[in-house]
Parts: C-alpha cells; sequence; structure tokens
DNA sequence: AAACGCCTGGAAAGCGCTTTCCATCGCCTC
DNA sequence: GAGGCGATGGAAAGCGCTTTCCAGGCGTTT
C-alpha cells in the first residue's frame, strides 16, 4: 500500500490533492479546503467534517503548501540571514529563532552568506521570490554606504510586497530592529576592567566597516574618555571576525604596545585567539600578566582556561525577539526592542600588578 | 516610485506579475517566461528577448517562487532537520551543506528538533508538504524501533511523491547516506590510549538510544576486547549530550571506578563538561591523573585547557557530500558515502603513569 | 402564513507561472 | 517550384488550492 514504485519516478506523477480527498469524501473541493486548512471562519457540518477528515487519513493527503501560497498570496515561511551558522554567535540566535518560529508554526528558510557583503543582497532577493512571509536580517550592518543603499532599496521592495523585515542590531531609524547593547557592553567592559586597576587598555577589534564592531569600539572609547585615561593613542588592532584573526591582532597588539595590562577582544571566538596567541606566540601569562575580556558570550568561553571574562549578550533571547516583532501585526511605527548587555567575570581577567 | 504605501498593506495587493511584464513588453505570456526563467530549451529572438528584460528591469519584477513550484511540480528547496543550531557539531554540517547548497543555487529550509524525537517526524512532514525537493536527515538516528519504523513511512511518502532523502549517518540499508566513521573513530581513539599506555580505560556516552553513540561506543568496545583489555566490566556512564550531561556523567564514573586512568568522551560538547567536572569537581588533574579524549573535534576543540585530544570527523564535508548527494540523479540504487575519522593527539592525553 | 435572516454546501473564478500544442515564416532540398 | 523542416511566437490548459458568491433549507419574527 503507498508503495513507492521507484526513487526516480517523475515528480508529477505524485501526491495527492485535495481534489481526490473531495471525491473520496463525496464533497466539494470547497468543503475539504474547510475541513482540512480553514481559517475558522466558516463551520462545516459534523457528518462532512468527519468524511473529510476519514478521507484525508486514509489516502494519507499532505497538503501543497506552495500552492496553498499561491492561492492565499502569503506563507509561513520566514528567512533568517546569518553570516556564518557555524559561528557560535549565529548559531545562538538562530536557535533562539527557531525555538520562536516553533511556536508559531513557521518554518524558517536561512542563508548564510559566509560575509560576503554582496550575497546578503542576493539572498533577500531570493527570499522575497520565495514570498518569504519576513526576514530576519541578523549579520551587522556595515559602513558601505552603497551597499547599504541598495539593501535598503531591496527591503523596501520586500516590504512593498507585504513582507516584514526585522533587523539585528542597526541598519537604520525605519526598520523594525532587535538592538543588543553593544556601545553599553564595551563601556562595561573598559570600566570592569579600571576597577580592576588596569589604565592601559588595549582593543583588538573586528573589521571596521561592521556596525557592531563600530558601536563596541565606540562604547569603549566613550568609556575611556569618561574615567579620564591616559591620553595616549589609541591602542586598537583589527582583525578578521574569526580565530586566527583575533589570535593575529592581539599579537601585533601587544608587539606595539608592550605596556598593556589588559586587552578588550569585541568578539569571543577572537578572544580565543587572542588568548592562545598571548600565550602560544608571546608567552605572556593571563591574566597575571594581561587580562582579556572578550565579548558575546558565546557557550564556549567559559570553557577556555583561563575562563573567558566577557560581555554577555542575550543572543537566543534576540532572536526569539525577533520572530516575535516579525509576527506582531505593527502599526506603520518601526518597533525596537533593546536588549541588556551584562558583564561576566571570570578567570581572564585580574586586577593589575603593582 | 514603487512607493511602499503602508507597511501594513495586505500581501495581495503586491507583486508585480509576468503577465505585467509580458504586456510592457509587448509580448506574450509565454515568451516572457521563457526569456526570464527559460530551461534553455526554447530560443527567444533578440529582439524580443531585449524587450522584456528591459520590461523585467524597469518593473523591477520578481519571480513567484511558489507559483513556480506550482507549475513546475518541483522547487529548489531544500530540508535540512538537525537537533540543534546552536551544537558546534551540527553547526558544522549545516555550514558545509549551506554552502553546498550555495553553488547549486538551491535555498535551504532548516528545522531543528531540540531533540525531541517527535519533532523529526513533523518536520519531515511539513518539509513534504512545503514539496522540498529533497531533505538531509542530519541527527543520529534511534534504536526506537516504533519510531524509526514511522519515520522510514513518511520517507517512503516523500520519496514517493518524488523527493530524495539523504541521511547523515545511518538509517537503513534503502536510504542515500553519508557515514562518518564512527566505529573506527571509537576503535582509534582507545587504540591512542592503549598505546600510551592506558590499561584502565571508561567511557562517557550519550543516550543510549542514539545510534552515534551506539556505533562509537561498539567501536571502543571491540577495540578494547581486541587488545586484551582487562575483562572488568565495562566502565561507561551515560548522560544527556550536553556540556552539564558530560560533566555529571564523568563525575560519576571516576567517583565509581577511580582506577581509571584515561575516559574516552564521545563527544567533544560533553568533553568540555568532563574536563570541568574533573578538575572542578574531582581535584583530578587532567591529563596527569586522567587522559580524556573527545570525539567529533569541533572548532573549540583546541582552544580548551588542555587542547582536547579527539577523533575528528569532517563535518562540513558530511554537509556538502549531503547535498550533492540529493542532487545526483541516482538509480534505484541507494548511494552511501563514507567518510573517516581521524584521532588527533593534543594535551588533553598523556602517557599512563607508572 | 409570509418574510426574513442564518447556516451549510457547492460552483467557479482566480493566484502566477510552465508547457504543450498550433500557427507562421523563412529557407533548404530535390 | 512544391514539399519539408527548424526556428520562433502565442493561445490556452492546467498545477493545487482559497474564497467569493449563490442557492437552499430552516428556524424566527410579526
Amino acid at each position: 500500500m503507498a508503495n513507492p514504485r521507484s526513487r526516480t519516478r517523475p515528480a508529477h506523477t505524485a501526491g495527492v490533492t485535495l481534489q481526490q480527498v473531495a471525491r473520496q469524501a463525496g464533497v466539494s473541493l470547497a468543503t475539504a479546503s474547510r475541513v482540512l486548512h480553514g481559517s475558522g471562519a466558516r463551520t462545516v457540518g459534523e457528518e462532512l467534517r468527519r468524511r473529510v477528515e476519514a478521507a484525508a487519513e486514509e489516502l494519507r493527503y499532505v497538503s501543497n503548501a506552495p500552492a496553498q501560497a499561491l492561492a492565499r498570496a502569503t506563507s509561513n515561511v520566514v528567512g533568517l540571514i546569518v553570516h556564518d551558522v557555524a559561528d557560535p554567535y549565529f548559531g545562538a540566535i538562530a536557535a533562539g529563532a527557531m525555538r520562536a518560529a516553533r511556536e508559531q508554526r513557521l518554518m524558517v528558510m536561512i542563508a548564510a552568506t559566509f560575509r560576503e557583503p554582496g550575497l546578503e543582497l542576493e539572498y533577500l532577493r531570493s527570499l522575497r521570490a520565495q514570498r518569504a512571509r519576513a526576514v530576519i536580517l541578523a549579520g551587522s550592518g556595515t559602513t558601505d554606504t552603497e551597499a547599504t543603499e541598495r539593501l535598503a532599496e531591496e527591503i523596501a521592495g520586500f516590504e512593498a510586497d507585504g513582507g516584514r523585515v526585522v533587523c539585528i542590531g542597526d541598519r537604520g531609524p525605519d526598520l523594525d530592529t532587535v538592538a543588543m547593547a553593544n556601545r553599553s557592553g564595551g563601556g562595561q567592559a573598559v570600566r570592569g576592567l579600571w576597577e580592576l586597576g588596569h589604565r592601559r587598555i588595549g582593543v583588538v577589534a573586528g573589521p571596521s566597516e561592521l556596525l557592531t564592531v563600530r558601536h563596541r569600539l565606540d562604547g569603549a572609547r566613550r568609556a575611556l574618555r569618561g574615567l579620564g585615561a591616559p591620553a595616549a593613542p589609541d591602542a586598537v588592532e583589527t582583525g578578521d571576525f574569526t580565530r586566527e584573526g583575533g589570535r593575529a591582532a592581539a599579537v601585533r597588539l601587544l608587539r606595539a604596545r608592550p605596556d598593556l595590562t589588559a586587552v578588550l577582544v569585541l568578539n569571543d571566538v577572537m578572544a580565543a585567539g587572542a588568548l592562545a596567541g598571548l600565550r602560544d606566540d608571546l608567552g605572556l601569562a593571563v591574566p597575571d600578566r594581561v587580562s582579556v575580556v572578550g565579548f558575546d558570550d558565546v557557550p564556549f568561553a567559559a570553557d577556555l582556561r583561563p575562563a573567558l571574562t566577557t560581555v554577555r549578550l542575550p543572543l537566543e533571547a534576540a532572536g526569539e525577539e525577533a520572530v516575535r516583532l516579525l509576527l506582531d501585526p505593527s502599526g506603520d511605527e518601526p518597533r525596537r526592542v533593546d536588549l541588556p548587555a551584562e558583564l561576566v567575570l571570570r578567570g581572564s581577567t585580574a586586577p593589575a600588578a603593582g
């Protein structure tokens, strides 16, 4: 029964249709539709309802989502665009988003740009073609104004088509956004180090065109200035948003500025690399010789040795909030959710020597 | 121009259709379709082709994928079902799959079961409703025969509808599968420890109903027997496939069997927990007092301290191969790709004392 | 008892696209 | 110069579903 004759059978041979279910139940197509996918706006008599359900069960009917999407002009698919699924930062956001999606019975279509800027645009367009009901832009915005503009255009098009867009992290004032406290986090990290007695604090940053990096750095600098840090030239090194990028940048930083007693790394993955670089390449003890603070508090941060002091961001919550925002039938006002950052002290920081 | 009047505008107001493009270009719908989405089977004259393209550009036409899916009875969507996107194991697989998907211009719809067994079935069904062209089952199979059977039924249905299914890890002999060398890996880990002089080797395993766990454990046991390990009762503790699960199980194991000099943890995430448990809860030095070997070689394994000796699995490659298999127009023969495991020695293992 | 409204069920018009037929047309072959 | 053929464009029939109308059948209301 229901024997799959051949694995290569042409696709169009397949699939039980609602029409068949209706026929088998002896009712009209309309009635079958109302029973099986009805929005509750119309009731169907007990007897017919039973018959339709029995027929569907017997024929092993599976509804055809594309057809429904076409007829209804709306789908239950949401898109999620990230830089890299393997990065724990995005993994956590995705996990939150998917948990919320499940509650709302949404399917999520995920796209990874692998940090290629052009791909974000391309995927947004594909998602638009898929008639996704909404999309979440989880990656950071950039300072590249041309790219930003083209993206804004595509977003406008998407919304004109009836879709919704929410950004995780600021991208523009008229977009729904879930913002994490990057500035505040940068500030907290600096103040935490300051309280431990550190006065010469360096920063390992990610690519400077990323808004996220900008904001974190900005928060750190502002705090430094506010505290009246010695007016030395900024000690900032930039690297890729990867472990190796962090390692190389940290090594460069401490070679150039051996006087530093602490470094703030603007991303945990980079911080893992920094820890390795300081230890293995430079032979500098953490935290005795130099304290290290990371950013994000990804799951493995606590397992590094020394355990990483870091700025915790509610990543999963951000993913969940984003989905919530998508469904929320907003008026014309763009929505905004602000999520806090919190410094978590662990073993990679210690009072400044002396 | 293309002014999004209101963010809440009903969806059906929206969208430029092919029909409109055709009209604007002064050609028939058929011609427009052939120009814009043609499979190359038919050629369209230079002049008309130009006009259609210009019209599409001018009207900012975006094709409607659900409508195409309906008309063509096939889509460019593939499903990917994982246990947990935030787990680096699945993160790596997903990254590989998405990279391959991008090359093939496929969109991937991802579903996370959060390790709830029933959800796998449910999502497979949803993916079937979406008329996904194929799905990748990335999570481990289980020994629960009833669940397995119901899944097999759903898979058969999916294939009868013209879809393809690829499993990562064995699920059944008649399914396309990408298999990683779990047994061999378990064996290699044990032999590695043996060569270091360890004779009393314990195992921290994940949930025993998971096939992956079974295979890894099986490989380890077989190696142990082959090497003529002392016929003591097996020292195996089981825990959740999480950091905390690994921590608790490792603590239990070493409390019950303080004579062990080495433990193989069947998953890196659990191994991170085990390292913490041995150090913080039991005060046992790794690797001096007890050596630890993990499994998977997820990215952070090398950053743990001591760096984790582990069995490396080509996770990304598995994801890529899975997608490749999906597209490969197989005959009726189920395909199979075998991927090797390799023991990577790092700091968490040392020669047995004495 | 006539008129009204409500509740159910069905017919049928799409939703946006692909693809199969036809119809042309210019060109080549014998 | 008639018959054929390949290349090109269009008409129209769906793909599987939702939803708007309509048509009856009842129970109420005056």
